[in-house]
DNA sequence: AGCACGCCGACT
DNA sequence: GTCGGCGTGCTC
């Protein structure tokens, strides 16, 4: 019946537009549809978010204007009112376009396919039912059923512990218990998790009832799972970030799993963080939001601290494990010339290999070889588009930047100085592999990273490590989190301080995190689990308080610094980043983003009452200064950090300065509410 | 974001 | 005399 539709495009306009329908679709609501429109002079994709037979009178543009929309997409509809009000929430939150929101929620695809490449099975095993849960587990359970339950129960609920004491099978029996009374569930996971492991264990236990949402869907399968869910064909959905859009009708439950992790928070518009939408939806609802981790946010902790979170504690190691023994190897009283493998980790292993039980060898950084760095003059060589510095690959003799990819032949004297006592700091995982070959030459290695495994081959090596087809796992982050190798009994840190000394207030957080991750790792199935720790700084509070296992005290010492420094969770920050090609533009346009987004508060504060005048009192704008890494592929980066208690003044103020700020077309301006990471 | 329109400098 | 630089404004 609708003759005009209000469609939202996926272009940074703080507007969506309006279109005339085709007369042989105004029978039926189109709300919900994809439609191929024209928009200027290009055809685009748009997306129908209401519609109505009359014009509003104060229209504020020429009627005239008003083009038809080219072709009707969808023959069902593709999203929902719900997708709607999220999208509207998403694009308020995080200060970006309504169209911009709905584009990275729903699928692209524009005809669905057969899902293919996982090996999905297609039946429940009905044995997996019923479960013994061990009393803490049941305890859990019934808690959090009984909140979801009850008027005005608690929402926000933590199942809190370490690694290896049965958070799943908590998270799968309330998923289960919800699903019997006709919810839905989303279950969300860390990228990197999305492994064949997670994908068979949720698959046995819910068969055709689950959606399995992962990065290797095509956009034409994303868009038959899609309609599964719609359809309430498949009532339990799993996958990363993206999946907390996912349209489950009469949802019943949200799950987190490894909330801490930080790939919840998207890195590119809009930048949300999927915990941040979990906690809107479920509020929205009232079902709960139910989040685990053995090392949970700093933020998490501190809510679970005053009440706002209902905190369920898992003591027990099950499946025969017990937590294994940590040991610090103090690498300042390691000679010098032993390599990155200290004489006590070279012995651990070798007895590990004679044992044929299985190793992981953790390394906190990228597949990286040695810096460059001359011993005569100091120089440290640098990539020509990034202001960061090279790192050897010695496959091809080649140093190479771990921005853009730029390289350059590997040098035999200093380009600086001319010297030949050249040297490398530092070592990666290529390197480390080449000393782990010839240090144990008949042990089988993997090595694991984003330069030698792809995300498509990632689940299959991971399943042949776990089948004992190597002896030694050589990796980094991708390592740490939540994969279980029954065979697996010795874990080595190789430096726990790399990423210790990065500009960021959360690098602390990420350090004692990823160390007790990895720590976990060891001695789940068999109570013999050993880890080595190797650290220039075994006194460091992070490195300390995860080798000695000191979770409470580490957050306790971390909040208090937070407090002092007044990072969040004391504040709330949003970043800007001013970006240019030109050293200059992105210098004055962000001196002059600077004294505009003073006078926005100025202004603001005059016009707002007494009360919310004195919070805007507390509002800090940081800067502007040059972003820790300044040069990102020949593009010059600073920053200005707004930093204060009250979110809504300061959403108001980027809204006010981003679409109001006439910039030269080579300057981008990134926002970012909330963020995870300063760099 | 794209893209067109429009007004000032160095060039076949 | 023109080509082209990027500042400004618009997209239903």
């Amino acid at each position: 019946m609708a003759k005009y539709l209000q469609i939202a495009l996926n272009r940074p306009l703080p507007q969506t537009f309006t279109y005339k329908n085709l007369s042989e679709h105004e029978g039926e609501s189109l709300i919900g549809h994809r439609v191929d429109v024209n928009f200027g002079n290009s055809k685009m994709k748009g997306f129908v978010i209401d519609e109505f037979d009359e014009l509003p009178e104060n229209l504020g543009f020429d009627p005239a204007k008003i083009r038809a929309i080219k072709k009707v997409i969808d023959k069902e509809r593709t999203f929902t009112e719900e997708t709607i009000e999220m999208a509207k929430w998403v694009s308020n939150f995080y200060i970006c376009a309504i169209g911009e929101a709905i584009s990275i929620m729903v699928p692209g695809g524009k005809r669905e396919s057969e899902l293919g490449g996982m090996g999905f099975s297609d039946s429940a095993n009905e044995d997996f039912q019923k479960r013994n849960l061990s009393e803490e587990q049941q305890a859990a359970v019934e808690k959090i059923l009984g909140e979801s339950q009850k008027e005005g129960g608690k929402i926000l609920h933590y199942l809190y512990g370490a690694t290896g004491t049965g958070k799943t099978e908590v998270f799968l029996s309330t998923a289960d218990k919800i699903i019997e009374s006709g919810k839905g569930v989303i279950y969300l996971v860390p990228e990197i998790s999305l492994t064949k492991q997670v994908v068979d264990a949720v698959q046995k236990r819910f068969g055709d009832t689950a959606a399995i949402l992962h990065s290797a869907l095509t956009p034409s399968q994303r868009l038959k799972e899609w309609n599964r869910i719609l359809n309430r064909e498949a009532r339990i959905v799993v996958g990363a970030r993206s999946a907390i859009f996912a349209p489950v009708p009469d949802l019943g439950l949200v799950i987190i799993d490894e909330e801490h992790d930080g790939s919840y928070k998207s890195g590119s518009t809009p930048r949300y963080h999927a915990r941040q939408v979990a906690m809107h939806r479920c509020f929205k609802h009232k079902i709960p939001l139910l989040m685990g981790s053995a090392t949970p946010s700093v933020e998490a902790w501190k809510m679970m601290d005053d009440g706002t979170i209902v905190k369920h504690t898992l003591t027990k190691r099950l499946a025969g494990g017990a937590m294994p023994e940590v040991k610090c190897i103090d690498l300042s009283k390691v000679p010098n010339d032993t390599g990155s493998i200290s004489p006590e980790l070279r012995k651990e292993i070798d007895e590990t290999l004679s044992e044929k039980r299985q190793t992981i060898l953790f390394l906190n950084r990228r597949g990286f070889s040695h810096y460059f760095r001359c011993n005569t003059c100091g120089f440290d060589m640098k990539c020509k588009n990034c202001s960061v510095s090279m790192t050897l690959h010695k496959k091809d003799r080649r140093l190479r930047c771990h921005y853009c990819g730029w390289s350059t032949e590997q040098p035999d004297k200093c380009p600086e100085c001319g010297s030949l006592d050249i040297g490398y700091s530092g070592f990666g995982t290529e390197y480390i592999e080449n000393e782990v070959k010839a240090k144990f030459p008949l042990a089988r290695v993997l090595r694991l990273d984003t330069d030698s495994v792809s995300a498509k081959e990632l689940p299959q090596k991971i399943d042949e490590f776990k089948n004992g087809e190597y002896d030694i796992l050589l990796g980094t982050q991708m390592v740490a989190k939540g994969l279980n190798f029954p065979n697996l009994k010795l874990v080595g840190v190789i430096q726990a301080d790399t990423g210790l000394h990065m500009p960021d207030f959360r690098a602390s957080e990420r350090t004692f995190s990823l160390i007790t991750q990895v720590a976990g790792r060891a001695g789940r199935f068999f109570p013999d689990g050993k880890v080595l720790v190797q650290t220039y700084n075994p006194l460091n509070e992070p490195i300390d308080y995860a080798v000695h296992g000191e979770t409470e005290k580490f957050y306790e010492s971390e909040i208090e610094a937070r407090k002092m420094t007044g990072f969040p969770p004391f504040s709330r920050m949003i970043q800007f980043v001013f970006r240019s090609s030109s050293e200059e533009v992105s210098e004055v346009m962000a001196d002059k983003g600077g004294s505009l987004l003073g006078d926005i508060l100025d202004k603001l504060k005059k016009k707002v009452p007494p009360k919310i005048a004195e919070q805007c009192d507390e509002i800090e704008i940081l800067g502007p200064s040059e972003c820790p890494v300044y040069k990102i592929n020949d593009n010059y980066r600073n920053q200005i950090i707004l930093r204060g208690q009250n979110m809504q003044i300061m959403q108001a103020m980027a809204r006010e300065f981003l679409y109001g700020y006439k910039t030269p077309g080579n300057l981008y301006i990134e926002c970012d509410v909330d963020p995870v990471t300063l760099i």
